[in-house]
DNA sequence: CAAGTAAACTAACGATTGTTAGTTTTTAAT
DNA sequence: ATTAAAAACTAACAATCGTTAGTTTACTTG
C-alpha cells in the first residue's frame, strides 16, 4: 500500500505555501514549480484549485470536530475534559502546522463547501462553550464572563501553529502540560 | 480641518475587505466598487494597491511598538505591566478590528516595507518577553516555560479582533477586566 | 464669471490567472 | 516485447489583474 501518492504530495506542499502567502496568492505554477513539474500536470490528480484547499482543510476539521464530540460526551470532569482538548490541539497543531494555517486563515475561500466547514466549526465551538459552562456551573471554573473564557482558550489553541513547528526539538506532551497549567491555572504566583 | 479625506476612506474600506478575503483576494475594482467609483479613479489618491497595505499595517504597528515601549520602561511592577498590555490590545481591536486581521495575515505582502515591519514586530516581542522573565525572576510569576507563556498570551491578545467586533454592546474596559483575570490568575476555582 | 485644481471618468495595456485540449513519455503488467 | 494506463508535456484559451494615459466633470477661489 502505497501511501504518498502524488495527490498527497500535491495537497502537502500546497499546505504548506498556503501558509506563506495565503491561498490567493498562490498560482498553480508556484504548486507546479515545487513539485518540479507543469501546472497542466497538475490536473492528471486534482480537479480544480479549489479541490486541493477542500482536501486541505476538510479532513483537517472532521478530526477536531469527531475527537472533541468523543471528549464531549465521555463522563470525565470537566477540568479533565479541557486537557484533553489543550492536547488534542497540541498534537494536531505538531503534525499538521502548515493545514492548520489554511484551517484559520483560508476558509473562506472553500466556496462550494463553506457552509459544511462553518456546521463542523460551529459543532466544534458549541461542545467548547457547553464544557466551559457546565465548569462554572458545577463550581469547577470561576464564574468570569464564559465568552471570554471560550475565545481566548480557543485563540492560544488554534494559533499554537504559528510557533510549535518553529522548535523541532520540542516534546508535544511538553508543551501540552506547560500550556495546560497557564491556561488553567494561570500564571501568578498563588501564595497559599 | 477635514480628518475623513478620500484617502482616509479607500485604506477604511480596503481593511474591511482584506479582513474578509486577504490582501490577494481582493481587486482594485472591488476596492472601487466599495466607494462606488472606477477602479483608476483611486489612484488619484494612492500610488498603488502595496502602498494601501503599507498605511493599514505600519500605522498600527508602530502603535503598538511605541505604546509597549512606554510600558517596559516605567517602574511599575511586572503585573502590572502585563495588565496594561491586556488593555492596549483590547483599546486597539476594539478601535481598529478590521486593520488587526491585515497586521496578523496578510503581512507578508508588505514587499518593501516587510524589514522595517519584522523590526517593529521583533522589538514588541523582545520587549513583551522581557517583561515575563523579568516577572518569574522576581517571583512574581510561576516558573513555568517562559516561551509558552509569552505565545499563550500573545495568542490571544492579536486574536482579540476576530470576536470583540460581534459584540459592539461590550465594554472595552469590562472585557479587559475579565481577560486580565483569566489570563493571569487563569480560570480554575482556588480552594484556598 | 473665469480659472485652476481635484477627482472622477473611458479605454486600454501587458502580464498573469486557472484551466483545457491534444500529445508524448514513463511506468507496470502480461 | 506488447500493451494499456498513468502521468508528464506543449500550447493556448478567455478572464481578470494592477496600472497608465488621456479626457471630462465637479468644486473652489478670486
Amino acid at each position: 500500500m502505497n501511501t504518498k501518492t502524488r495527490k498527497d504530495q500535491i495537497i502537502k506542499i500546497s499546505a504548506k505555501l498556503f501558509k506563506e502567502k495565503g491561498y490567493s496568492a498562490v498560482t498553480m505554477r508556484d504548486i507546479a514549480k515545487a513539485l518540479d513539474i507543469k501546472a497542466a500536470s497538475l490536473y492528471n490528480h486534482i480537479t480544480s484549485k479549489q479541490d486541493i484547499l477542500k482536501y486541505v482543510i476538510i479532513s483537517l476539521a472532521e478530526e477536531f470536530t469527531n475527537a472533541m464530540n468523543t471528549i464531549h460526551s465521555s463522563s470525565e470532569s470537566n477540568i479533565h475534559k479541557l486537557h484533553q482538548i489543550i492536547a488534542l490541539h497540541v498534537d494536531i497543531a505538531h503534525r499538521n502546522p502548515y493545514e492548520m494555517a489554511s484551517l484559520n486563515n483560508n476558509w473562506m475561500h472553500l466556496e462550494k463547501d463553506i457552509a459544511y466547514f462553518l456546521e463542523l466549526r460551529e459543532s466544534y465551538e458549541n461542545n467548547f462553550r457547553n464544557i466551559i459552562n457546565k465548569g462554572i456551573a458545577s463550581g469547577e471554573l470561576t464564574n468570569l464572563n464564559s465568552e471570554v473564557i471560550v475565545f481566548s482558550i480557543l485563540s492560544t489553541l488554534r494559533y499554537l501553529y504559528l510557533w510549535i513547528p518553529e522548535k523541532d526539538d520540542v516534546n508535544p506532551s511538553e508543551i501540552s502540560i506547560s500550556l495546560s497549567h497557564i491556561l488553567i491555572q494561570g500564571i501568578i504566583i498563588n501564595n497559599k
